[in-house]
DNA sequence: GTTTGTTCGCGTGCCGGTCA
DNA sequence: TGACCGGCACGCGAACAAAC
């Protein structure tokens, strides 16, 4: 839809600066993935300087800008989430902010929405104009604008990329060079990456590898003492969050401690020290401590619903409390919960309140837990590493997570795959044999670090009888609901219902990261080869001693590396959970597979040689999704991007 | 001879434990 | 609560082997 001329108010340098200040501000979120850093500064780029753009694209880059934040108290869940989850997680959000960015670009450049007022002069006068303005548009023209030019840095300092080099970020000015490929001194690209090196004494001390040149210009800045730190004190709240501030501490925040140059955030639970994390500013470890209070606050009033619920006289088995809904309103946390009968007994707390309820009111005694008895304190500990995993459901369950639980497990987690499982369900075997994978023709989701193995699903000993609590997460197109499912005698049955209650969700519309549902009744003998994925063509190996299926990919201890030859040297890929997301980054590295070539040559091979062999294709929307959908907006962009006049930085086959 | 796969070793930094 | 320390997993490149 082509946005009005009257929404059109902002200039192509406000976006910019806008985005120069989301990566200096974040610029943990923006090393996720290099090639979308320099592509949204492509992307602006290709805008004419001076020209108005429209407000739409700029909501689009603040989406950007906010990406690891968006969603409210989906923040809070993923800035606990492991850091390789979360990793991917937001990679796949500012995957989807960019792609809508460069859109509204390409709106802005190639339809006519570009629009300059009458009135004054198209560029210089845009130009100069620092806040947003709502107004003065109603005589504006639509221009169609030319192909924006390549800003002055980026042509006078590195012909052929796509990035200008900037000369200051993060409050400091960065070392420049002209005889160093990247522009900066101490910066040297490795595989992609940026490496920052400081010679000291004679030695030459390793700053750390960045996903852009300048942010490991940053770091070598900093290793030379031309640091500016920024006024820590007056930096009291951020991303919605009241910051812990002490005087005691040397970074000015509790919980936070200077580590190895970076920021470590802990926090005491129970007793026992819980990390959070290692951040690049203080601010950032401030924020990830304060949201972790408030996560433990919406576990703990879940939890501590589930403690009353349990106290609701049982009469036998789970009959009789699936058909009866206790219906108590529990006060807990400052929360009031309380049970949905339509919803099948389940109560939803919302996570967006329970995150409300900011830890000096808890601290400050202003509302107390409602009897939580010592045994759910206990479990409390063990519910809130769980729930962590449980959260991260997005991204599928780890092959090899549940080593020792037998195949069961292991099956599940293969790209999104519907694997073989061979388990046999029902409850009987789960203790002994290993973790059940389907039940009630539902796969059911694996947790690496839970206790019952399963995600959502907690144990609780009541009166000496083991109980089964199912919760699960769902978002629901606005903020994250926590929804308490019942209490089941056996981990299999509550993980079944959480296993259902996905499914329903993720029935509403075709995003739901995780594949779940029906159990196939045919399921392939071995995991297939995928020839297809994240809108790549990927190459099968025909070769005898390739060991996964995939040219360039091999196995790495547990994972699977990628590898280029160049110059007749292996350069790495980067190293991946599975063996489809390592060939992705090959194919993206060298080019595709020729369209009708390799995959089905691989596959006929595999046929061949072991009878069992198979090619399928993945597309987004399935269990893939979480990663299917990067390249395609990425192949998406690139295709904008060539239509205006620029290319995404790429490597060369 | 070239290309691709495997193995190995090193450096880095994450993460848990301990102590003041 | 903060600071320090150590173990270990992981990323990466180099060297070598194997296949084409």
């Amino acid at each position: 839809m082509q946005p009005s001329t009257a929404d059109a108010v902002w200039t192509t340098e406000e976006l910019q600066r806008f985005v120069q200040e989301a990566r200096t501000a974040d610029p943990r979120h923006f090393k996720m993935d290099h090639e979308l850093a320099e592509a949204i500064t492509a992307a602006t780029d290709k805008v004419r300087p001076g020209v108005r753009v429209t407000r739409a694209a700029l909501e689009l880059l603040t989406e950007l800008a906010s990406a690891p934040t968006a969603g409210g108290a989906l923040a809070g869940v993923l800035q606990n989430l492991d850091e390789k989850h979360r990793r991917r997680a937001i990679a796949v959000e500012a995957a989807v902010a960019y792609a809508r960015a460069v859109e509204a670009a390409e709106r802005a450049a190639v339809e006519p929405v570009v629009t300059v007022p009458a009135a004054e002069p198209a560029a210089g006068a845009a130009g100069a104009a620092g806040e947003p303005r709502e107004q003065g548009l109603a005589s504006s023209q639509t221009i169609v604008p030319p192909l924006a030019p390549r800003t002055e840095a980026l042509a006078a300092s590195e012909p052929g990329r796509t990035a200008a080099v900037a000369t200051e970020a993060e409050g400091l000015r960065l070392h420049l060079s002209s005889s160093n490929s990247t522009g900066y001194r101490g910066v040297y690209e490795d595989s992609g990456r940026f490496q920052a090196q400081h010679w000291v004494d004679g030695r030459n001390a390793y700053l750390g590898t960045f996903g852009s040149a300048v942010e490991a210009a940053v770091a070598y800045a900093r290793a030379v003492g031309e640091y500016q730190p920024p006024p820590v004190a007056a930096v009291t709240a951020a991303e919605g969050f009241q910051l812990h501030m002490s005087s005691s501490n040397a970074t000015g925040y509790t919980g936070v401690s200077l580590e190895r140059g970076r920021f470590q955030a802990r926090r005491v639970v129970n007793g026992r020290q819980v990390y959070l994390g290692v951040f690049g500013t203080a601010v950032e470890a401030a924020v990830a401590y304060a949201r972790h209070g408030r996560l433990r606050a919406a576990v703990e009033a879940a939890v501590a619903y589930e403690a009353a619920v349990a106290r609701q006289p049982e009469e036998g088995e789970e009959e009789e409390e699936e058909g009866e809904a206790p219906a108590p309103v529990v006060e807990a946390e400052g929360l009031q919960l309380q049970p949905e009968a339509a919803a099948e007994e389940a109560v939803e707390v919302d996570v967006a309140v329970m995150v409300a309820v900011d830890d000096e009111e808890e601290e400050g005694g202003a509302v107390e837990a409602v009897e939580v008895v010592e045994a759910v304190a206990a479990e409390l500990e063990r519910a809130q590493g769980q729930l962590r995993d449980w959260l991260s459901a997005p991204v599928v369950a780890p092959a090899e997570s549940q080593a020792g639980h037998g195949s069961a497990a292991s099956v599940v987690g293969q790209e999104g795959m519907m694997a073989g499982a061979e388990a046999e369900g029902g409850e009987e075997g789960e203790a002994a044999v290993g973790l059940v994978t389907e039940s009630e023709g539902y796969r059911l989701h694996l947790s690496s670090t839970g206790s019952t193995g399963y995600l959502g699903v907690f144990r609780r000993e009541d009166c000496g009888r083991l109980k089964f609590v199912a919760m699960v997460s769902l978002h629901d197109g606005h903020r994250m609901r926590l929804t308490y499912l019942g209490v089941f005698p056996t981990a299999v049955k509550a993980a079944v219902a959480v296993a259902k209650a996905k499914l329903q969700s993720s029935s509403g519309g075709p995003s739901s990261a995780v594949q779940v549902g029906p159990v196939p009744t045919a399921p392939p003998r071995r995991a297939p080869l995928v020839a297809e994925a994240e809108g790549l063509r990927l190459h099968v190996s025909s070769r005898s001693n390739n060991t996964t299926g995939y040219t360039g990919v091999v196995k790495h201890g547990s994972r699977f590396k990628a590898q280029d030859r160049r110059d007749g040297k292996a350069v790495s890929l980067g190293t991946f959970d599975t063996a489809v997301e390592a060939a992705v980054a090959y194919a993206r590295a060298v080019g595709q597979a020729p369209a009708q070539g390799s995959a089905a040559a691989g596959s006929e091979a595999l046929d061949s040689d072991e009878g069992e062999g198979e090619v399928v294709a993945v597309g987004s929307g399935d269990g893939g999704a979480a990663l299917g959908g990067l390249a395609a907006l990425q192949a998406r962009a690139a295709e904008a991007l060539h239509r205006m006049g620029g290319d995404l930085p790429r490597h060369e086959p």
